[in-house]
DNA sequence: AACATTTTTGTAAGTGCTTACACAACCTGA
DNA sequence: TCAGGTTGTGTAAGCACTTACAAAAATGTT
């Protein structure tokens, strides 16, 4: 719109060199009192605002981190974005967030977006940033060659890139044991592609299965492809598959939503929670309170997660040496549906 | 971590000079398809990402939005975040967020962060950052003055300030007075400081009573301090105050998380729903789904609202006169609480 | 007052990229 | 073959800022 304003103008009116407004800005030691005062009241006066494209030229760096997320509008995720630029902004540091959706090229372009604002880190939310494939990951690889690369709730070891995680194995374990020992022998494990880490807590499931030496079933092992807002259709779901002879007295979802889709289901179906059917969800978000009967989730904890992981972050940044993983546990928060 | 890989370093290897370089890499179509296939090769070879900050120093303009938000882990913040990122990537934009909570101090640094990044226009997502009086909202005034301000869901008129909004007056008149129409005199609206919009909602629903020569009860205009995600306390609240003696038979809530809360206090007590108390929400949201019974819910149409806000952004930014504000009609969802 | 220090300020050379302008190379058609 | 295009490429001047280095000013010491 406007002309803008910028350190010369300000030099000008303030009879002193660029250098010293310059100083002035950053906060430089070596100016006069009266200069200072000098240089801030016509600054305040012509509304100038630093220009950060020049800045961070000189600079190589602008305080700024990019955060990398499938879908901002999935709860979890918003949760830890929030965490995350909360504590980023605490710690004086600036979000851009870039939302790449599923798609392998989407990430890859957004990757290359952001190394080109020459962040100071990348930070990934999600396991959904981590492909099958070695290859797949190169990307990954090579930005990591570049900047810190932060991954929230996924495990690659490259160099250079710092997870933080909650084991979701161990949780998962955990969960479905507890079921098993309530006599729930027929566990249902449900879950979509877009919950993040859902092959560790299948793992886990089967781990669980395995140590109480019973048969793990392959039909229990269930993939929703729909939306993952829509109740309605995952309860469809469900009972498309015990008609199909399927039969399972609980459902262990691999995200809240899932587990609220398993309750509609349930009751929908006429099944007493918990007796005839337990359900557990996961990640313990806000929905686990908001059905009746109230969801029993695992709890990850997510709010330490990204307090930790902006913690080393800091710490790399600062030059200092951090561990390249840090893992917490999960914990399973019993409600009415187990 | 490495030495940057300047287009000087890729000029010399390729031969050329650094404007077919630039030319190369702007697209530019005056360039021998051999140079070009030779550039970019190298490019390749060298890993090289273009310096946003110089670019971005040259061009004035990177190509990116702000966005402004008071939280974004609130599931309908975050969903509006979704869709605007999106539409913008879409046209070639991107975007940097700041969450900046409730705090005006906080607001203003977050403003003039953006504005020195140069961003392309800033979106304020949220009545949050309208404040009451004229002169607390001096910096948007000022910031509009030197780049487009484009509000969602809140209205301010100010020049270069652009808003895209749900009319709440008009849609809580309506769902008051469906209540009303249903012989529910005494309907309790119940709100939080931080549902955007409250104000309106409110005059809508006291709209509703005057229109129906009803008296406006005062004691039916219910504030809730606590946590928006504490479905239990919300509940509480009610309980109390249907203990203080306050007597209704509806309630209307300013975002679903409310309406929540009102279905659990309502079940807790014995109510029937909708019997003895019907219950709206505000939002339909994922949530009215999650519920038993299924919350009823003014439905305002988020997703027609980023996009058009989005269209018009486009359209100021390209140099095209456009309406300083866009309003569209909510609309009452009846579910199993009305 | 003369000198040595310290503090304050200015000059100018980057920082990596875009782009106006100039020039060279390559085509046309007469 | 040459004037008059086109097309392709290079030179150099920004863009708004930081900062090393040099110079000037202020202060202290004798």
């Amino acid at each position: 719109m406007e002309k803008q304003v910028t350190i010369y103008d300000i030099s000008e009116k303030a009879g002193v060199s660029i250098a010293t407004v310059s100083r002035v800005l950053n906060g430089n030691s070596n100016v006069k009192q009266k200069t200072r005062k000098k240089v801030l009241d016509i600054i305040e006066e012509l509304g100038y605002t630093p220009n950060a494209f020049a800045r961070g030229l000189g600079l190589d760096s602008m305080n700024t981190i990019g955060i990398l997320c499938a879908d901002s509008s999935d709860t979890y995720i918003a949760k830890a974005i929030f965490y995350i630029e909360r504590a980023l902004r605490e710690n004086g540091y600036n979000t851009i967030l870039c939302c790449t959706g599923y798609k392998l090229e989407n990430k890859k372009k957004a990757l290359s977006l952001l190394l080109s604002k020459r962040v100071d880190s990348i930070i990934m939310v999600g396991s959904h940033f981590v492909e099958e494939s070695e290859e797949d990951n190169a990307h990954i690889r090579e930005a990591a060659m570049r900047t810190p690369v932060m991954f929230l709730n996924a495990d690659l070891d490259y160099k250079n890139v710092f997870c933080t995680l909650c084991d979701d194995y161990k949780a998962s374990f955990e969960a479905t044991q507890s079921l098993i020992d309530k006599g729930h022998k027929n566990v249902l494990f449900f879950y979509n592609s877009n919950s993040y880490g859902a092959k560790k807590k299948l793992s886990g499931y089967q781990a669980a299965y395995l140590q109480n030496e019973l048969p793990v079933n392959k039909d229990l092992i269930y993939f929703y492809h729909g939306n993952n807002e829509d109740i309605q259709s995952m309860a469809e779901c469900l009972k498309k598959l015990e008609k199909s002879g399927v039969d399972f007295d609980g459902i262990f979802a691999s995200d809240d939503n899932l587990g609220i889709g398993a309750i509609r289901y349930a009751k929908t179906s006429g099944k007493r929670i918990p007796e005839d059917i337990a359900i557990i969800g996961y990640n313990n978000s806000m929905l686990t309170e908001c059905s009746t009967p109230r969801l029993s989730s695992v709890d990850n904890h997510l709010e330490t997660l990204c307090s930790q992981l902006v913690k080393t972050l800091m710490g790399i940044l600062s030059g200092n040496e951090m561990p390249q993983k840090i893992i917490f546990s999960g914990e399973l928060v019993n409600r009415e549906t187990t």
